[in-house]
DNA sequence: CCCTCATGCACCGTG
DNA sequence: ACGGTGCATGAGGGA
C-alpha cells in the first residue's frame, strides 16, 4: 500500500479555497458596488459571470470521472477502463511523482475506493497500460464491484479522487434497465 | 491518417 | 488447468 499525496492534499485544498474565493469576491464586490449604484449588477463583466457558472457547475458534481460500463468491464476479462482525457484532467494532477511512476510501472499503484453508496472500503490496483496507454483497475474490482454490486453492461459509474482521504469515492450513478 | 478505446488472445503464476 | 493480466490489434471517430 503506497502512501498517497502528501504533497497534493495540499494543492487540492489550496484550490478548494481559490475557488471559493472566486465566489465570495464577485458577490462581494458586485454587492459593494450596489451600496453605491443600484444598477451595479447589471455591470458585471461577461468575463465574471461565466467564471461564476462554470465554478458552480463543478461543485455540483463532484463525480467527475464517468463511464458508462462496457461488456469487457464487466464481463470475463472484468477490468475497469478510464478515459485517458479524464485520468489525466482529474486524478494525475493531485498525485506525487512517485505515485505516477507507480502507475506507469509494471505493478501499477494500489488505491483504495471507497463505495459511497454502501460505505466500503476496497483496494484496487491502479495501472497504466504500456500498448494502448490507457488507464485502468483491476484486481478486485470484477469481486468487489462488479460481482458485489451486481453491475452490468450500461450501467453508468462515477468516481472522483479525493485528496482528503487519499482515496478515490465510487458511486454507481445509473442502472441499465434489466431485463 | 492518427488517436482513443474496446476486446481478444496468449502467457504466466498458482492451486 | 485455469483465472487473471499484459499486450496487440481492430473498430470508430475526429482532424
Amino acid at each position: 500500500m503506497i502512501n498517497f499525496f502528501e504533497r497534493e492534499r495540499h494543492n487540492f485544498s489550496t484550490d478548494n479555497v481559490s475557488t471559493e474565493l472566486t465566489l465570495l469576491e464577485s458577490k462581494e464586490s458586485a454587492n459593494n458596488s450596489a451600496s453605491t449604484s443600484s444598477t451595479s449588477n447589471n455591470h458585471l463583466s461577461l468575463e465574471e459571470r461565466r467564471d461564476v457558472s462554470i465554478e458552480l457547475n463543478l461543485y455540483e458534481d463532484p463525480f467527475k470521472i464517468k463511464k458508462r460500463l462496457t461488456k469487457s468491464d464487466v464481463s470475463g476479462m472484468c477490468r475497469l477502463l478510464l478515459k485517458i482525457n479524464l485520468v489525466k484532467q482529474h486524478i494525475l494532477p493531485y498525485l506525487t511523482v512517485t505515485s505516477i511512476n507507480e502507475i506507469e510501472s509494471k505493478n501499477g499503484a494500489r488505491v483504495m475506493i471507497w463505495d459511497h453508496d454502501t460505505m466500503s472500503l476496497h483496494s484496487m490496483s491502479f495501472k497504466k497500460w504500456s500498448s494502448s496507454k490507457s488507464y485502468v483497475f483491476i484486481d478486485s474490482w470484477s469481486k468487489d464491484f462488479v460481482n458485489r454490486r451486481g453491475l452490468m453492461e450500461g450501467d453508468e459509474i462515477g468516481l472522483h479522487w479525493d485528496s482528503y482521504t487519499s482515496r478515490f469515492n465510487f458511486r454507481v450513478l445509473e442502472r441499465a434497465p434489466r431485463n
